[in-house]
Parts: C-alpha cells; structure tokens; sequence
DNA sequence: TTCTCACTTGAATACTTGTTCAAGTGTAAC
DNA sequence: GTTACACTTGAACAAGTATTCAAGTGAGAA
C-alpha cells in the first residue's frame, strides 16, 4: 500500500519540489546509497574506458609493451593524439612506461582496468 | 633486436607521418586489435557509467524498483535531469518500466550492467 | 656543434554532454 | 469541464573533452 505524499525540504531549507512517493522504500534505497565521492570516482574510473581510442590503446597494451610511434600505428592516430591521451592514462596510473634512449615504452600497469575492459568486451559481444 | 624504422602510407596513400618501429610486433597487435566498431561500441558501454547521476540512479535501481520522483528524491537531483538521464539508459536498454497509473516504476534490464558497476566499485574500493 | 628523431606540451578549435527552464502530455481527482 | 500531479521533452547554456597544429625538449648520430 502507498502512503500519501509528502513534501520534503532540502539542505537549503527552501521548499524542495521533489515529493516522494514511497517514504520507506527511499529511505531505505538512501541508507545503502553511494556517497557523492564514491560516484565520482566511480564514473571517473568508467570515463578512461568511455572513449575509443583510449580503450584501442588499452587493448593494444594488454597485448604487448609498445612505443608511442608503434600504438599510433597500431591504431592509426596521430602521435601527438596518442602522446595526450597516454598523460590521462598516466595520471590515473593506469600504465607505467620505461625510457630506452630516444623511445619511450609503454605498458598497462593495472590488472584492475584489464578485468574492466574484459568485462565490457564480453558485454558487447554477447 | 630492433628493425629499422620504416615509413608506410595510410589508406589516403599520402605518405604517413608515423613510423614503425617493430614491424613483427605491431602487425601481430594490429590483428587482435579491436575493429573500429567494437572499439565504439564497448566505450559507448562504458560512457554509461561514467556520469555519476547515472551511476547513481543504476546503484538505486539494483536495489529497488523506483518511480522518478523517487529516484529524484534519493540522489538529490532534478527530475527532469533524472528523466533525461533515464531516457538515455532507456535507449541503451538497460533499464524497463512499467506504468501505473500516472506514476512510471523503473528497474534494471540489464544484468551485465551490475556487474559492469560491481566490478568497478571494487576497483574504486580496493 | 648541428641535425635528426621520438616524444611531449600548450593553445586553439570543434565537438559532446549534463543541467536547467519552460512548455507539453496524459491520467486521475474534483 | 477544471485542476493537480507525474513525467517527458526541446531549447539554451555552460562545462568538459578529443584532436590538430606548432613549438619545444632531450638524447643520440653525424
């Protein structure tokens, strides 16, 4: 059975428009809700995996250790495209990369990320 | 032992910038590698997830079966942003609903999708 | 030293995306 | 009929992002 609506107010004590419909079920879906920071980094971590070249680059490394030249001709984009997204992937630690005179090796530095994109793969092939 | 650097040409037959500095390796990654549209359709995936309102509205919705303004009230946002964002899972098919009445009851469709999100909760948690 | 090469970086541009606001739909109550 | 309500939708705006281009770095060859 539904209980009657009711009008809450939000942290600003303004009156909120949100009106819920179903008290205990909200409040019991709250309790167990994520915290803001938790989405955050949750969606942060999806969004390295929500462009395509980012994930032909983090392909390309699950199968081998590679030079900036060689994932752009791998994948056919530019150096300098590649270089760029190869820093986001950097900051979030996600590859490590090794210096060998002028080249510059990369590889995938987190088994994690692996198990993400094998997961999404398996979802898209059925 | 490394090949001599070696100048290829693109499709455009232009003459391309980059060179390759493996050739055995990066023709062995190039046929493995994720073609184009499977490159799309797996970030498409991910994109999903990497808004925080949708991750949240998903981690509501795997809890329990919610109308919009439910949603709305749990997470703290608008219900016309919830309705858009619901509209974009809608089109992915990973949500269903259900009418009654004037209320719209929304529930996961999608069981990959959880796992997707549990997976990368786990990695955020360590 | 000078030159080339592999890569990085900053600025600019074009594109995508999330939210808000206002208007619209359809159902149920009055 | 009118009103209230739950939700959807389109347009507009702001914020974010991926690529390109040009310049810069630093190591090794000449």
């Amino acid at each position: 059975m539904r209980k009657g609506r009711n009008v809450i107010r939000n942290k600003h004590n303004d009156i909120c428009e949100v009106r819920t419909v179903d008290k205990r079920r909200v409040a019991a879906v709250r309790k167990g809700m994520l915290t803001g920071e938790e989405a955050g980094r949750l969606s942060e971590t999806f969004s390295v995996l929500a462009d395509p070249t980012r994930t032909r680059i983090i392909h390309a490394l699950s199968q081998a250790e590679l030079c900036v030249c060689d994932i752009s001709a791998v994948i056919g984009v530019s150096v300098s495209a590649i270089s760029h997204q190869l820093r986001v992937l950097r900051n979030m630690r996600l590859v490590k990369f090794r210096k060998e005179s002028k080249m510059v090796y990369y590889s995938l530095d987190d088994g994690h990320i692996e198990t993400l994109f094998n997961e999404g793969l398996k979802h898209v092939r059925e």
